[in-house]
RNA sequence: CGGGGUGUAGCGUAGUCUGGUUUAUCGCGCCUGGUUUGGGACCAGGAGAUCACAAGUUCAAAUCUUGUCACUCCGACCA
């Protein structure tokens, strides 16, 4: 999919909006639906694993970030900065007041880390006190050059998990969860195919000491990170001083996590499922899961009318249970043609059709978006379990499909002249075998612009594909969005 | 911030080169009334544009010149 069937699938389906800010986008309510469902689904499993929720401000001093110098490393070049705090109106125009300007300039948060554990420091006093496990849903902005909605917005909505624990070996342990928690969201909810791996050092978020991603490729063979889990070791800890007790009553560092997705996940389940007809929306995340066609002829109105209310009330009830989220467009003015292409473009998962033929034959039409196909199915007190079948079966299908396409874009190359040929003309995944120096990935950066998105093991040898030395890093290189 | 491109109704556009029958074209959408409804319905009527903004050239500017702004594509930055 081109950006500007990309773009043009999100307005025209209502998703988001533009605002009259560069990289600002409006979430319009069903694209917030979406990750609204997300949301709820990640939040379930975070409270399973006794993760609390809190809210951090907006706004974070200077000066905090002036204390881990590798944090702001990444960001400083994108921040939205508060000075001042007071307007005058001259000639009924706004003008800053310069008289209002803060001693210490406020950033709106990039990310939250220096403020949480600045401010947790105080909470932590005695082993008993670990580990403290925090999460929080909210914005943060990162002024960027370019924007592309969802999978770059200049403003973002986020999760942001910040973990403290005694020791190393309980930090392992929350990113082996987190994993098995994002592994759930992003392939079992969102279908969403993806590699695992750590990241390099060029790549990692510089206030980690190791990075690990999630990545995934869209149908141009370009990439996406989809999550982040960063083992922040003592970095974070040693700079803000957070420190307990131990049982041996000596002091010792806490050890950090920090981990996140974000509404990227929307713009990659675009990207990654959608089909020449618009949207496919995995049922799992979808804000209507059944969209239902009535087809009346006007001289027959009255005749079946009723019978096609009563069939869709007993099935909305049958449902509900499920949580299955079932709209009726009864609409006459617009044809049912009209309908089906507007819910198809809209990705709902099924489509329920009821006429005088359905009436008479007691059956209904279903018609699966993901197959792009229709059947029948018989009216009967089994129906709701049908149903629940079949969305679970479009689930599965989706991700199949999505997984094949990501297999078909996955090339094994040891060749760096195919290599190169390769990630120019069709991009994708390129599993290589990289010598784990940084000159050499910047040269294959600058030479192709391809990076390495993530080591995917450490066990066999291979060669280096750019300087043919003997490694046993095997990697996975490709062009990022 | 560097190099291209574009700005005409809610959206998509014609017209710009070569200034003048333009009361600014067409399609979609919107409103009113009616007929329709098994894959984007039809008929009739209607509303909606200081042609991005500003200045200049000219008898005359959507059209030419200059400036500003916005958007967009390609680079550098990046979840």
């Amino acid at each position: 999919m081109n950006n500007k069937k990309y773009k043009n699938l999100i307005i025209k389906t209502k998703i988001a909006f533009y605002s009259k800010i560069k990289g600002f986008f409006i979430f319009r309510p069903y694209g917030l639906k979406i990750w609204e469902n997300i949301k709820y689904i990640l939040n379930k499993m975070l409270i399973k694993t006794k993760h609390k929720n809190y809210y951090f401000p907006l706004l974070i001093p200077k000066s905090l970030f002036n204390i881990e110098y590798n944090n702001i490393k990444n960001f400083y070049k994108e921040c939205a900065i508060v000075t001042h705090t007071r307007f005058l109106i001259k000639k009924k125009k706004l003008v800053i007041d310069q008289k209002s300007k803060l001693n210490e300039e406020l950033i709106i948060r990039p990310t939250s880390e220096v403020i949480i554990w600045d401010t947790c420091k105080e909470w932590i006093q005695s082993y008993k006190d670990l580990p403290l496990l925090i999460n929080q849903w909210v914005n943060v902005v990162r002024l960027e050059m370019k924007n592309k909605m969802f999978l770059r917005n200049s403003e973002f909505l986020w999760q942001e998990g910040h973990t403290a624990h005694k020791n190393k070996k309980e930090a392992i342990n929350e990113i082996k969860k987190i994993k098995k928690i994002y592994i759930n969201l992003i392939k079992k909810k969102l279908s969403i195919p993806f590699i695992y791996g750590k990241k390099t050092n060029t790549e990692k978020f510089s206030g980690a000491k190791f990075t690990y991603s999630f990545e995934t490729l869209t149908n141009n063979g370009k990439c996406i990170q989809l999550a982040t889990i960063h083992f922040l070791a003592k970095n974070f800890s040693k700079a803000f001083k957070v420190m307990y007790t131990n049982k041996e009553n000596k002091k010792e560092y806490v050890w950090n996590t920090s981990w996140g997705i974000s509404t990227r996940l929307i713009g990659a389940m675009i990207m990654i499922h959608s089909d020449n007809k618009g949207l496919i929306i995995p049922p799992k995340i979808s804000p209507i899961h059944i969209i239902i066609i009535p087809i009346i002829k006007k001289k027959y109105y009255y005749k079946y009318i009723k019978k096609i209310n009563k069939i869709v009330k007993k099935l909305k009830k049958k449902l509900k249970k499920n949580k299955i989220k079932i709209k009726y467009d009864n609409n006459l003015n617009i044809t049912p043609g009209n309908k089906y292409f507007k819910y198809e473009k809209m990705g709902i998962p099924i489509r329920i059709v009821i006429g005088k033929k359905e009436i008479k034959n007691n059956f209904i039409e279903i018609y699966r978006r993901d197959k792009d196909k229709k059947y029948i199915l018989k009216l009967n007190n089994k129906i709701n379990i049908k149903i629940i079948n079949i969305l679970n079966k479009i689930q599965k299908n989706i991700y199949k499909k999505a997984k094949k396409k990501m297999i078909k874009n996955t090339f094994i190359i040891n060749d760096y002249k195919i290599f190169k040929k390769k990630i120019i003309n069709n991009g994708g995944f390129i599993l290589s075998y990289w010598d784990n120096k940084k000159s050499t990935e910047l040269k294959i950066k600058n030479e192709t612009k391809a990076t390495i998105r993530c080591i995917i093991n450490k066990k066999k040898n291979g060669k280096c594909i750019y300087t043919g030395k003997k490694t046993n890093t095997k990697v996975v290189f490709g062009k990022s969005y």
